[in-house]
DNA sequence: TTCCGACAGTGGGGTCGCAAT
DNA sequence: ATTGCGACCCCACTATCGGAA
């Protein structure tokens, strides 16, 4: 296939905002694609290359002086291969190796097809259509039924390897498609609700387990053979010794289990989630320990047990994990539910997950079978300045800057703010064009990327909460911070301080 | 006809390994 | 030894389409 046969029903994907449309152009491009370019394309269509990590960034593109070709002769093959070059391209002078194989492909690219691999290797291709409008167009292209082809991609994880099989296998290949131990399955997620009572009322009769401030496992043993997984289904056993050690010793021989895995200090509270992911994301053991907890049992023994209720998953988990099980019971009296909740927030954890008791393993939604419950701190803080959006946001005001006031100065000036973080969400189109308007009204000085006021306007802000910060002046940075409104009723001299946010640190 | 589930987009914080400086 | 980049952990929220009710 032509590369640019794919950039031009890229770009038709992209000029429609109706999804059918969408659909049918990227089923018409699949069903001229041939076996074994079909995870070509569709790892390009996904912005995400099966080749993974390629090192290319946006630094690096933007570094290259790049010229094009009028005449458009590359194939999708022809792009596989210098991105499987660029994949491997490691050690001394793999950066100038790099700047080789991306220039020459721009010199063999047309500027159309350049901007789409540039798009693309940057993971951000913007035509409207990833994983699941592609799956729909999978199965029209295909003829198979849109569930089946959900359900193969996500026991496999595997986007193109369940196109080819839809597209040029048997209707039996497609649904033979099930969990296997040591391949990883999308995770299961989670809806979100303000209280457990809430929670409690989507659900009906639940688990109410803690929610831990850690990273997400899933690990697989088929006897000695453990492979450990992130939630993006990154392989990452070889940093987790530990929790390998210990799912070598549960009484089982085939396991997929679903986790969470944190660091704790010595007595046995959670350590923030930063030392936890620093221990995380290192290889060599360090004298930090992981510890894992677990609350979903998806296989074991030959037995798979997605199709399960959680009830029954919870009681095989029980006999399995003993004592690494999440802690957690199941209820459905909301005064229990707060409970529990107030108990995991005592013991240090960000809150619990209420799941629905007869709720099977639904991997990769988000349904309302789970739902977890955190507590958010509101604070009302001072723009400082807003950056200029992109995509759907270009030429509107949109990333605020956000500060604490400072009575004392001691951080700066008496009366002035320390920056603690940025937020971009929780604007409406409405409030993103009344800061166009209104902020250049307030304006003292600008840069490309941004406006920067007069320290006038106050916002409340919901935060999780704070954490250490290497580069705010303050010491902390925010957590998760989001717009929850303007204050015109607040002047600067009334937003929180910075020793009140702070505060939160030690708590 | 209205409602709502699913999806994509818009970016935030930090930490690591690695190669270049 | 330090710095900058890319990858990847955690994440909330709004707008939109189109099927369900």
């Amino acid at each position: 296939m032509k590369l640019s046969v794919l950039v031009d029903a890229a770009a038709e994907v992209a000029a429609t905002s109706s999804r059918l449309a969408k659909i049918d152009a990227l089923a018409r491009l699949l069903g001229q694609a041939a076996g074994d370019e079909i995870p070509i394309v569709v790892g390009l269509l996904l912005a995400s290359p099966r080749q993974g990590r390629l090192g290319v960034g946006w630094r690096g593109l933007s570094s290259l002086d790049v010229g094009h070709t009028d005449e458009s002769t590359l194939t999708v093959d022809d792009v596989d291969q210098v991105l499987e070059a660029l994949a491997h391209a490691s050690g001394a002078g793999s950066v100038s190796r790099r700047t080789d194989l991306l220039t020459s492909l721009a010199s063999r690219a047309t500027a159309d097809e350049w901007e789409f691999l540039s798009r693309t290797m940057l993971g951000e291709l913007r035509t409207g259509a990833l994983a699941g409008v592609l799956l729909d167009a999978i199965a029209r292209a295909s003829g198979r039924a849109a569930a089946s082809v959900r359900r193969a991609a996500m026991l496999s994880g595997d986007l193109g390897e369940t196109a080819v099989i839809a597209l040029t296998g048997t209707e039996e290949d497609l649904e033979g498609v099930g969990l296997r131990v040591g391949r990883p399955v999308l995770p299961m997620l989670a809806a979100t609700a303000a209280t457990p009572s809430a929670a409690l009322e989507l659900t009906g009769r639940a688990s109410v387990e803690y929610k831990l401030d850690g990273a997400r496992i899933q690990v697989h043993r088929t006897g000695d053979e453990v492979s450990v997984y992130t939630r993006n289904l990154a392989d990452i056993t070889h940093r987790v010794p530990e929790i390998v050690d210990i799912v070598r010793t549960l009484p089982a021989h085939d396991l997929i289990l679903d986790g969470e895995t944190l660091a704790l200090d010595e007595d046995g509270g959670p350590r923030p989630f930063q030392e936890t992911m620093s221990r995380f994301g290192a290889d060599a053991a360090r004298d930090l320990a992981l510890r894992p907890w677990f609350f979903d049992l998806l296989h074991v023994d030959g037995r798979d047990l997605i199709d399960e209720p959680l009830s029954t998953r919870l009681q095989e988990l029980d006999r399995v994990v003993g004592p690494w099980r999440m802690p957690g019971s199941v209820t459905e009296d909301p005064d229990a539910a707060e409970d529990l909740s107030r108990e995991a927030l005592a013991a240090g954890h960000e809150g619990v997950v209420v799941k629905a008791l007869d709720s099977t393993y639904t991997a990769g939604r988000r349904g309302k079978s789970w739902v977890k419950v955190k507590p958010v701190l509101t604070y009302d803080l001072v723009v400082l300045a807003a950056e200029w959006g992109s995509g759907r946001r270009n030429g509107m005001l949109s990333n605020l800057h956000l500060g604490a006031l400072d009575p004392t100065g001691e951080f700066g000036d008496p009366g002035g703010f320390v920056m603690v973080g940025k937020t971009f969400k929780g604007l409406t189109d409405e409030l993103l064009r009344w800061q166009t308007e209104t902020f250049p009204t307030l304006e003292t000085h600008r840069t490309p990327y941004a406006v920067f006021l007069q320290p006038e306007l106050v916002v409340e802000i919901a935060i999780d909460g704070v954490q250490r910060s290497p580069r705010y002046p303050g010491g902390i940075a925010l957590r998760f911070a989001r717009v929850k409104g303007y204050r015109p009723d607040k002047s600067a001299a009334d937003a929180d301080t910075i020793q009140t946010l702070r505060a939160l640190l030690r708590e």
